[in-house]
RNA sequence: GGGUAGGUUGAGCAGGUGGUGAGCUCCGCUGACUGUAGAUCAGCCGUCUUCGACUGUGGGGGUUCGAUUCCCUCCCUGCCCA
């Protein structure tokens, strides 16, 4: 049987960087790719226009939410998630893996599933590799996620090793329980921050009929360090495997150069869309808190060189009063502002793996980012 | 003018019938956020030399070892009556 997607990469000069287009049946996604996280069917106070408006190409929705609410039987039944949400482009679905993990004091796992007591009323739901399929074919995405068991990866070994070899097992029973042909499917590569457990991972997920691989467990509160060695260690195992590689969850600015390098293709996260809500943009001079008493006056645009909607209308005293007002204006110029940085930073990623301004655009952004530039805002603009 | 209810840290309150009022909610200040139970959460929010100490219950006076509490007086605010 042929995938449903198609991928096709290059290699560049820059580690194990590559460049590539991933063809889905809605559309096309340009690697280094980020997809912007739409739990609900919704990227949060954003419209499917919007999203276009800010360069999004994949958008990732949850099986979790969407099963509780509205039901995936009624989004079936209303013509599918595309339809339902009036977005035409590409969606990749979470299998409800992360809620395992985020709602795990909701939850009890066992062999076959797990259980959660609903976040909405308490009703007791069940989860297990079949029942997700079930799910997200009757949503309808481009891509299906396999279900998994997410831990904390810093956790005794042993620990991380009964999640892991659960999701090995949920992984088969996932390609079994598939049924539809026009839907990729991932499998998720587990196993914490331990390097052997890590390649065994890589060894058990790689070698079944997945459509894409995904890297999964990482970005829950391991460092830095072990972020890059980690990526670094699965990068090895999985060799020169052709199919494209998803890194679940991630991430900040300074995260995606990291997980480029690493041959990651594609990335979501819900942190450019969260912070935005709570006030903070990502900006060409580093991160900036518009709830701040500083910006109450300034007439600078959030960012002087960003041309999405909030700052091509609007200056840093506006967005500073709409957030104290709670104006709802405050979260999607927010929003729309973060995603216009991080899509932007992806095409510059793209760009600058090309023509040799990969390392100025790290170290740039770097500087931005880390600790002591990170709440830098100064800039010419301001300073006026 | 008479009556009545009040006056507590920016705002709004709680409490307190003689022995520790710095307690709450807003507002305000700052930080956090990584496959979204998150337009959320956390810390701070009288002063200081801040693991503690000091000051503070409208002003003044009195009683008392000790007063936010009891007494006198004045000021201010709401309401009712004239």
């Amino acid at each position: 049987m042929s995938s449903p997607i198609g991928f096709t990469a290059r290699p560049t000069s820059i580690g194990r960087a590559r460049i590539g287009i991933l063809a889905t049946p809605h559309g096309s996604v340009d690697t280094p790719g980020f997809m912007p996280v739409g739990t609900q069917a919704t990227v949060k106070s954003l419209s499917p226009g919007d999203l276009r408006t800010v360069g999004a190409q994949i958008i990732l929705a949850n099986t979790y939410h969407l099963s509780l609410r509205p039901g995936h039987e009624r989004i079936a039944r209303l013509g599918g998630l595309h339809r339902f949400m009036s977005w035409d482009g590409p969606i990749l679905t979470d299998s409800g893996g992360f809620q395992v993990f985020s709602l795990a004091h909701l939850g009890q796992v066992d062999d076959d599933g797990v259980t959660f007591a609903s976040h909405l009323d308490g009703s007791p739901q069940r989860l297990t590799p079949e029942r997700a399929i079930e799910i997200q074919e009757a949503l309808g995405s481009d891509i299906a996620m396999a279900l998994d068991q997410l831990v904390d990866g810093t956790l005794p070994v042993a620990e991380v090793r009964v999640a892991m070899d659960r999701t090995h097992r949920w992984a088969e029973r996932c390609l079994a329980a598939r049924s539809r042909h026009d839907q990729a499917l991932f499998g998720i590569v587990q196993g914490g921050v331990d390097p052997a457990l890590r390649r065994e991972s890589v060894a058990a997920i790689a070698a079944l009929p997945f459509d894409g691989l995904a890297i999964g467990g990482l970005s829950v509160g391991e460092s830095k360090d072990d972020l890059a060695a980690t990526l670094e260690v699965v990068a090895g195992a999985l060799g020169d495997d052709p199919r494209v590689r998803y890194l679940m969850g991630v991430g900040s600015p300074p995260d995606f150069f990291t997980a480029v390098e690493h041959g990651v293709d594609l990335f979501d996260c819900v942190l450019p869309t969260r912070v935005a809500r709570n006030g903070q943009l990502w900006t060409s001079v580093g991160r900036l808190n518009l709830r701040n008493a500083r910006h109450l006056d300034d007439p600078a645009p959030p960012d002087p060189a960003c041309s999405c909607e909030a700052c091509t209308n609007h200056s840093r005293a506006y967005l500073a009063h709409l957030f104290r007002a709670e104006e709802l204006l405050a979260y999607r110029l927010a929003s729309v502002h973060n995603l216009t940085y991080t899509l932007g930073l992806m095409r510059g990623i793209r760009t600058a793996l090309d023509d040799g301004a990969y390392g100025a655009l790290r170290e740039a952004v770097r500087a931005q980012y880390t600790s002591a530039g990170a709440r830098t805002d100064k800039s010419a603009v301001t300073d006026r």
